[in-house]
RNA sequence: GUCCCCGUAGCUCAAUCGGAUAGAGCGCUGGCCUCCGAAGCCAGAGGUUGGAGGUUCGAAUCCUCCCGGGGACGCCA
């Protein structure tokens, strides 16, 4: 079981008698913020006070008096204005490491009916090359589905794909009047992106060429057979192409539910809206508007809106992506009954989701949470937004490729001894990790400065550093030559005498906090955090405690066993970001 | 003009619904390989949390105002 959460439901039977909200006031029970204060903390005591009136600190002893079991703890103190400071038996560090270690599983079992979540995340326009703006989205959205799942949700992951939009216009132009034949037989895909880059180009220079283009999509839209058979002869070539991608990046999707897919839902939803009266004609437009509930007018007498209004069919009768993320939030809920859904987005979309939540809300849709997840953008060292030195859009593959090849290059260095394929496989896991752990690592909502020297750095808090001790944790096992697997078939007592196991062992056990913090707040960098924090003790551990040299040999296998518990917890942890573990590098 | 996000060490960033003395990395200074991987570890210096008020036992965190940066704002998605 989860240390703190056993804890809080401990404090929240010491509080029932005292308060009628236990379970919020348990909520201030915490790991200690430094060790010094004990293991953890149960802060209950000075907010109590603003209910029940009193000194802090004898309600803290009330508190402590009514604990129903304090077997599990070496000392309980007041102190300051009535924090209590709790220090666990290493018997119950000791009792919980072995059910770890005997468990096919680092996290506890959940009870009760698994909540179900939509995830809504990567995104990209098909038929275009991904660039690094999709990165951000791909990697954070990925990375919360992985966790929530091993927390015992029901996930379901979406991919939103742009694949009824204006680049089959020009796809469908190009492909007609600018096709190579034998290009496209050989790589129809191939193809289909330089018939995209030159249309594009074309474009830009002549209107005649953006004027073709565009009605080829209305034509598209409006469903003429010819382009219909050529959209349904792309798409598969498209998907190919973004699956090529998200394989290199070790992402799947449970459902890839484009825009194409609810097009034949639009009209209903626009209708649907009218019929409520919750959308109206303006200018010849259908729009939802936001009026100021206080219903204040301005100098000419309009009532106040709080938002532009929200376009579900424009004058020229096209439906909108906003009309398209309602018929999705219709069609998911109804499909799958989520409690909540959640969209990966980038910040600058913050207006939109404030509207559509609302606008599905009052719709009807009121027992489902919806979260905007947002993050900012990626800029180079100089703040602006990141580009190639030529000032263009950074393409996603290029980009994994570069990250490889600097990995590759660390490799060659550092580790020559390993075998050319080896280092090859090494590099590709590195590289990876690397640009997926500098995006987590950080807080989403900042903007992120991309810097590949950083990111591959072997100090600090990145994923190669990770990956790194890691990989000597398990040097140990094979320089012992030991398989974990045998090893462990029989338990080995643990013990904790030294406080470096200590502290280890304390951090191991708060690996399902730190998962439900990052799920909570959907913020991935409260699991880098830990997994940093849990690599630091493993290393003061590793500094103080000689392994396979231990004193005896029953605290050679205790320390084994920190030693793989502390390896499982990295790679588990890293797994639930993506990124992937070497056993020598 | 309205609204949203951000402002923390020289730089890049953390900080668990408000908690004890605000923490890391880089860079800087110094120390550690007859010792399980030195791509490492340890120690040190470095702060008026943009500013001013307020709320309270307690504020980087909440409220108000101001300054600075970014973003969004009717027929793109």
């Amino acid at each position: 079981m989860n240390v703190l959460d056993h804890l809080r439901a401990l404090f929240a039977d010491a509080l029932r008698p005292l308060t009628e909200r236990p379970e919020d006031y348990a909520l201030h029970v915490r790991p200690a913020q430094d060790p010094k204060f004990g293991d953890y903390q149960a802060n209950c005591a000075m907010p109590l006070r603003k209910e029940l009136g009193g000194n802090p600190r004898e309600i803290a002893q009330k508190i402590i008096d009514n604990l129903p079991d304090q077997s599990i703890f070496e000392s309980i103190e007041i102190a300051g204005p009535g924090f209590i400071n709790l220090c666990l038996t290493s018997d119950a560090l000791v009792g919980e490491l072995g059910t770890l270690l005997g468990s096919d599983s680092l996290l506890p079992a959940t009870s009760g009916p698994a909540p179900t979540m939509v995830i809504d995340y990567s995104s990209p326009n098909v038929a275009k090359p991904m660039h690094v703006g999709h990165l951000r989205s791909t990697i954070i959205g990925d990375a919360l589905a992985r966790i929530h799942r091993a927390l015992g949700w029901n996930v379901i992951s979406d991919n939103h794909l742009g694949d009824w939009g204006t680049q089959f216009g020009m796809l469908i132009h190009g492909w007609r009047h600018y096709r190579d034949d034998a290009k496209a037989k050989e790589n129809p895909l191939a193809e289909l992106a330089r018939l995209y880059r030159h249309v594009n180009e074309l474009g830009e220079n002549d209107p005649v060429v953006a004027r073709a283009a565009r009605d080829e999509t209305v034509k598209l839209h409006e469903g003429d057979e010819e382009n219909l058979a050529l959209w349904k002869e792309f798409m598969p070539w498209c998907l190919e192409d973004l699956h090529r991608i998200y394989d290199r990046l070790d992402i799947r999707f449970d459902h890839e539910l484009g825009e194409s897919f609810y097009q034949p839902m639009l009209a209903e939803t626009a209708k649907s809206l009218e019929e409520k009266q919750m959308a109206t004609p303006s200018d010849g437009a259908l729009c939802v508007f936001f009026p100021d509930p206080s219903g204040k007018t301005d100098d000419d007498d309009n009532v106040i809106q709080r938002f532009a209004p929200m376009i579900v069919r424009k004058a020229d009768g096209a439906f909108t992506y906003a009309t398209t993320d309602l018929a999705s939030i219709r069609y998911r809920v109804e499909e799958f009954q989520p409690d909540v859904i959640v969209y990966v987005v980038d910040d600058r979309q913050s207006l939109h989701f404030q509207q559509l939540f609302e606008v599905a809300e009052k719709w009807g849709y009121t027992d489902v949470q919806f979260e905007h997840v947002a993050f900012g953008k990626i800029t180079g060292k100089d703040g602006k937004p990141y580009k190639t030195r030529q000032g263009g859009t950074v393409g996603l593959e290029m980009l994994l490729d570069e990250g490889i090849t600097r990995a590759k290059a660390s490799v060659d260095e550092i580790s020559p001894d390993l075998s050319e394929e080896e280092r090859q496989q090494v590099a590709e896991v590195v590289g990876i990790g690397a640009i997926k752990y500098a995006d987590l690592s950080q807080n989403r909502i900042s903007d992120y400065i991309f810097d590949w020297d950083k990111m591959i750095s072997l100090n600090g808090n990145t994923a190669t550093y990770l990956q790194y001790v890691y990989a000597r944790n398990r040097s140990i096992f094979r320089r012992g030559e030991i398989d974990p697997a045998t090893f462990f078939a029989t338990l080995p007592e643990i013990v904790l005498d030294h406080p470096s196991e200590r502290a280890l062992a304390l951090i191991l056990l708060q690996f399902p906090e730190s998962l439900q913090q990052a799920a909570g707040d959907f913020k991935p960098n409260m699991l880098t955090t830990y997994l940093f924090d849990l690599a630091n003790a493993y290393n003061g551990f590793f500094r103080d405690c000689p392994v396979l040299k231990a004193p005896s040999e029953s605290l050679r296998a205790s320390r084994l066993a920190l030693c793989e518990l502390t390896a499982r917890t990295i790679r588990t942890g890293l797994d639930l970001l993506g990124i992937k573990t070497v056993e020598r590098m």
